[in-house]
RNA sequence: GGAGGCGUGGUGUAGUUGGCCCAACACGCAUGCCUGUCACGCAUGAGAUCGCGGGUUCGAAUCCCGUCGCCUCCGCCA
């Protein structure tokens, strides 16, 4: 007996009667005295072996099998007697008579079975990973995101886009995340960058004439983690030549609409398409997430009228619309006091009912003035409004937190996968930090065409070519048409403050590489652990990628980052402070 | 860098207004019984000095100080 003839989940009625050898781990036992059931598990699924005590041998064996333990189990294909089918069980209508068995690996008792529920602490599952890793659960995230990578690869490769492998010992880059460095042995005192994002590379495959390039990178950055980010992650990195804007993202769209017939079988409907400024005037965020509701209530000129000096001369004032609730009074205050905490001076609130309207506003508005909001954010009988007012952004964004968390406190939120373009996101953005404007996505982002002119003297009025796919109020990917005229190039240094030797140190090898016919060419990058935890429906992306970082960027497992030794050091020209 | 939550047998939790707790329950584990279970059942048993260090007290899982770890969020993430 060797190896095996099937997997689990190929063997179903049909073959009843026929004998088969399968090979798996123990995921549960029942043991009657009499009679022993065992649950095999594989990759595939579940198979329920029944032993019998008139085979003394094979019998002995099941009865010394633990939990865990690997066995490959040789028998004929049963039918379970009647009234003894599982329906919970994909085989549950059949059953192995195990002719012959063999333990191929014991297990010690585990720490926690791959039989059990989701309940054991992280730390413990981040420490025995391969265990955690064997629940059907995990495991099926894996089964998704092995479907999603063939498919883009699909995808690209239809289309024409060579996949280019580039370096993961690169130049450390000036602006955006911190860098993971990689000292030089060679190089005394110097230094490699693992690569943020194969940006420059894929923008020199441009202008090497490849046209179209896509590559799976796995991209590092060296800043704080999130349930949503680890430090190194994979991109569906993308760059293409002599196509305009919304080509690229009918392409790109295209793309993600395949992705999710293939690997899951949804359609998905068109993606909804949104400036950056209306995406924060309606949504106030950068990322709405279309699934919470309805937009938000620009009622800054509505409040212009009103009595009440405070509302009627900010600068901005957004209404949050609840429908359809009549709201408690200790909701209505749960919901100011959120604000507060949110960083807003005050939330005024207004109930329109049959009878009357209800507002925290009456004092200082007046009824005209609550009626003349309630108005103009359309509010209907039953239907709550919840008024922000202050600085132009910080408005618009108050209450688009609110919004969202509403609608979650509400379960409101609707389930499936709501997808849109943002576009036209602003060039430059002023880093208080720094004292100085930087880039909002990267300074080879493409300016819109109609804001050059006042490139120099309004920088941060302008418009760029960049754009985002965001999915369920999560920031999907981001991309651009890039800048590919070396004069343009440099005016957009030069208004980031840059003097020309820090531009000929950090950026003159792609400067110089524009000079020798750049192509007009952009592109994208997708997160796609980030993509594949929104389509598993998973909280972390640490339940996507098979060995993650905790949230101080340790991995438990092997007990990385680690000390080493000094010699190691002194090759690599270090010294350790501290 | 900041805020919050959590830390008790292998796992998940209870106990946290100090003494009734050298710690309870469930799962798991061990042994025995059980021929149709599928979270099998029944019985018996082993297993934790309560993250770690210090302090207060006659007495600390429980109070105080410090520290470590995990999780979430803010900052940060071109």
């Amino acid at each position: 007996m060797a190896g095996r003839t099937h997997y689990i989940a190929e063997i179903s009625e049909q073959n009843i009667g026929q004998r088969v050898t399968v090979a798996g781990w123990v995921h549960r036992r029942r043991d009657h005295g009499g009679l022993i059931f065992i649950d095999l598990r594989d990759r595939s699924g579940l198979l329920q072996i029944v032993a019998e005590p008139g085979q003394t041998d094979v019998f002995e064996t099941l009865a010394r099998v633990r939990g865990e333990y690997v066995m490959r189990v040789h028998g004929v294909v049963g039918p379970r007697p009647s009234g003894m089918a599982n329906p919970e069980l994909a085989s549950g209508s059949i059953e192995i008579r195990p002719q012959a068995v063999e333990i191929l690996a014991e297990s010690k008792t585990p720490p926690f079975m791959p039989s059990e529920a989701e309940a054991v602490d992280e730390l413990v599952r981040l420490k025995y990973r391969y265990l955690d890793l064997r629940r059907p659960g995990l495991l099926g995230h894996f089964l998704l995101r092995d479907r999603v990578l063939h498919a883009v690869r699909r995808f690209f490769h239809d289309h024409g886009f060579l996949d280019v492998e580039t370096p993961a010992l690169a130049r450390s880059t000036p602006e955006g995340a911190r860098d993971f460095l990689v000292p030089s042995r060679v190089q005394a005192g110097r230094f490699y960058a693992l690569p943020q994002s194969p940006q420059i590379f894929k923008q020199l495959l441009m202008v090497a004439g490849f046209d179209r390039y896509y590559q799976i990178a796995k991209v590092f950055r060296d800043e704080d983690l999130r349930a949503d980010r680890q430090p190194e992650f994979t991109q569906i990195d993308v760059e293409m030549s002599f196509m305009d804007r919304d080509q690229i993202l009918d392409l790109m769209e295209a793309m993600l609409h395949q992705v999710f017939q293939e690997a899951l079988g949804t359609t998905l409907e068109p993606f909804v398409r949104m400036s950056w400024r209306d995406a924060m005037r309606l949504y106030g965020s950068d990322k709405p997430d279309l699934r919470a509701g309805e937009p938000l209530c620009d009622l800054t000129q509505a409040a212009r009228t009103v009595a009440w000096e405070v509302l009627a001369t900010a600068p901005a004032v957004a209404g949050v619309l609840v429908r359809q609730l009549a709201p408690s009074r200790r909701q209505l205050d749960g919901w100011v006091a959120q604000a507060r905490q949110l960083g807003a001076p005050g939330l005024l609130w207004i109930v329109r009912e049959a009878r009357e309207t209800r507002s925290s506003g009456h004092k200082l508005l007046g009824a005209q003035g609550v009626e003349r909001l309630a108005d103009a954010a359309g509010l209907l009988d039953g239907d709550t409004l919840l008024v922000a007012a202050g600085e132009d952004p910080a408005a618009f964004r108050l209450a688009g937190q609110l919004r969202l968390e509403i609608a979650r406190q509400l379960d409101r939120v609707m389930p499936g996968f709501k997808f849109l373009w943002v576009t036209d996101f602003p060039l430059f953005e002023w880093s208080d930090e720094e004292g100085r404007l930087v880039s909002a996505h990267h300074p080879f982002t493409m300016p819109h065409a109609d804001d050059l002119a006042i490139l120099e003297d309004s920088p941060l009025e302008v418009r760029s070519e960049a754009y985002d796919v965001v999915l369920n109020g999560s920031e999907l990917a981001s991309g651009s048409l890039r800048i590919y005229q070396p004069e343009l190039q440099s005016r957009i240094f030069s208004v980031l403050g840059l003097s020309a030797e820090e531009i000929d140190a950090k950026f003159g090898f792609l400067l110089q590489a524009f000079q020798y016919g750049a192509p007009p060419h952009g592109g994208i990058a997708f997160g796609l652990d980030r993509l594949v935890m929104l389509m598993a429906g998973a909280k972390s992306l640490r339940d996507v990628i098979a060995f993650p970082k905790t949230a101080r960027g340790t991995d438990p497992l092997t007990d990385a980052p680690s000390l080493v030794d000094r010699r190691q050091l002194s090759e690599l020209h270090l010294g350790v402070t501290q």
